[in-house]
DNA sequence: ATTTCTGCAAAACCTTTGCAAGCCG
DNA sequence: CGGCTTGCAAAGGTTTTGCAGAAAT
């Protein structure tokens, strides 16, 4: 697995300021697992920081995001949106201006038909991410 | 593409009850392109329906989901999620109880590396989720 | 006649923002 | 110091819920 830098480094190649919150957030977050909410780490960060507030921990994830130090789950966390192409299709996102379009199954090529996978998960489809930049956002 | 069948069949199909709202919503959605929110669907609807409620779209558009008439472009929509998983990997996805687990990158077999689509989008990188039935849910 | 659905308004989330005080470099 | 960061509280956006009246089967 990746190494994890220390935190002084990470912050001295990002350009951002060594607080007492970030470093223990960041620290708290080295040793969660899984695929925490903010709500969640927070909670997790209060035992140590117990006057840290949730919307220092929401600044501080979408710094660590932006710079790289940190990935979302989900590119499209936000509101809900519905699918009207009908076709199989797959999702080109930029991760720049977030926008999302459609780009036929048949273009990247076939995923293996599994049904079964180890753990006992029963595959039904697909839905690949494209994760890049839209030409628009490239020119920025 | 994919024949889209009269209203009263799918909901006959369903067994859900064919109300007014529910013909035109699903009548302006089937003139929708893209990836719309549920305000924009409920703007469009209410050009029809103006007594229309915002909550009535919403209710609708869960209704439609769950009974597959109705597809959402992601699955991990509500809040934020942290990866707290440095290796490469995917996602499986369940379609029921919306848990998140990881696979290996490895697992699902490589896709094309491309750098640049059609249409211009430049990629950086795939993120797949396998959309299924987890082991628990499988029991129900 | 019953069950289901609608519209409204309020509530429940989740996330962002403005600002004064405090910390970092 | 000067600028960035914190904590608080308030605001903002999205989605859900309870309920009484209306519509569907």
């Amino acid at each position: 697995m990746t190494a994890a830098k220390p935190f002084r480094e990470l912050c001295a190649e990002h350009g951002i300021a060594v607080t007492h919150q970030r470093q223990i957030l960041y620290e708290v977050m080295q040793g969660m697992h899984g695929h925490p909410s903010p709500e969640e780490i927070y909670a997790e960060v209060k035992r140590q920081v117990p006057s840290i507030s949730l919307a220092t921990v929401y600044k501080n994830i979408h710094l660590f995001v932006e710079s790289g130090v940190l990935r979302e789950v989900s590119l499209h966390h936000g509101s809900q949106r519905v699918e009207m192409n009908r076709d199989e299709h797959h999702h080109l996102v930029c991760s720049k201006c977030k926008s999302i379009s459609d780009i036929d199954e048949k273009v990247l090529g076939v995923l293996p038909k599994r049904r079964k996978l180890a753990g006992g998960f029963l595959v039904e489809r697909y839905a690949v991410d494209v994760i890049g930049l839209c030409a628009n956002c490239q020119q920025g």
